[in-house]
DNA sequence: AGTTTATGTCAGCCTTGTTGACTTTCCAAG
DNA sequence: CTTGGAAAGTCAACAAGGCTGACATAAACT
């Protein structure tokens, strides 16, 4: 029974794929250090700035989402306020963020990224997408269309998580 | 010029697949959530026992090469003797890991988990496994395949810089 | 005998996460 | 117009887990 440990992967009942406990443990491992590798160029250059992850993340999204509000970034993060402020603060203090009073609701700050701010995010985000683009170039263009495939499907799963179990956004 | 940032990424001649720098932005996007999630289960775990993702790492790789040494784990993790030293300490002190001195060389320790270690890596690994197969069944055997292709790719990548600059695993 | 290697340990620092308590601002319902 | 509560910010304190540097010990190598 070689078979005893396997996992039943199968599509809309076209074909089969067993994946033995094995193979998914080396998946689990390849994760790891593909999301090390990942990071590890960003890393890089933000200890030039004396930054860390938390500032890459704060700088990723509101480069994507121009004008997003503090508590918007919270609940995409999943940080506290507390956290985030600290790291907010040294970014709108070196002149990387800017953050405006809202005009409808003047509680909130929208936030947006400086001239300043856009050229590190440029920076950062050209090393990851370099990385990025060198696995695909490695692996061809069929392996990258399941690939991501399936990176979406488990960023789906957990974007579901996180809005089910802690959307509060506001601890 | 919609093609302006294109990056072409092809395969061995066959065919072509031009990815957006948006689309490569949602990839690195997909990453991070991807990633989030397959570490938020194991997390939770661990917190119950009082441990963090530096000892799930530990107890990885023991169980994946029982009998390793200190220094093969320094290398592999990249952390520093002292951050690794402090994980295992606690590890071996409740009884998950099994420390004995070498046979051939008695400076080396080799490193194995005890059934209650074991029994940990499982109930980990487990947790992974199970949300793995979610993300590969919802996405199908087919995308499957490229996505641990992309991985493989990805890792092997991160392995080579790894060993080029920085393999001294004695900082 | 002297040097290198493998490991462990002490002390102290940094980043980034946490909780809890408190203030200020200000929208909106009563 | 007052007041409740949401949004934002601040201060303090703490923990995990990285880091460096210094030092100790035993074993192996030369």
């Amino acid at each position: 029974m070689a078979d005893r440990n396997a996992a039943n992967v199968m599509g809309r009942g076209e074909s089969l794929l067993f994946l033995t406990d094995d193979q998914l443990r080396r998946g689990i491992e390849a994760m790891f250090f593909a999301y090390r590798g990942f990071t590890a160029d960003p890393d890089r250059i933000l200890q030039d700035y004396g930054y860390g992850r938390a500032h890459h993340r704060a700088i990723h999204f509101i480069n994507r989402s121009p004008g997003t509000t503090v508590n918007n970034l919270l609940s995409i993060l999943g940080v506290t306020k507390q956290s985030l402020n600290r790291v907010l603060r040294t970014l709108v203090e070196d002149g990387l963020v800017d953050s405006r009073v809202g005009t409808r609701d003047k509680r909130e700050r929208h936030l947006f990224l400086t001239p300043k701010g856009a050229a590190l995010e440029r920076e950062l985000s050209e090393a990851q997408r370099s990385r990025m683009r060198d696995a695909y170039r490695a692996a061809g263009p069929e392996a990258v269309a399941g690939f991501r495939t399936v990176l979406e499907q488990m960023m789906n799963l957990e974007m579901r998580r996180q809005y089910m179990d802690g959307g509060d956004g506001a601890r």
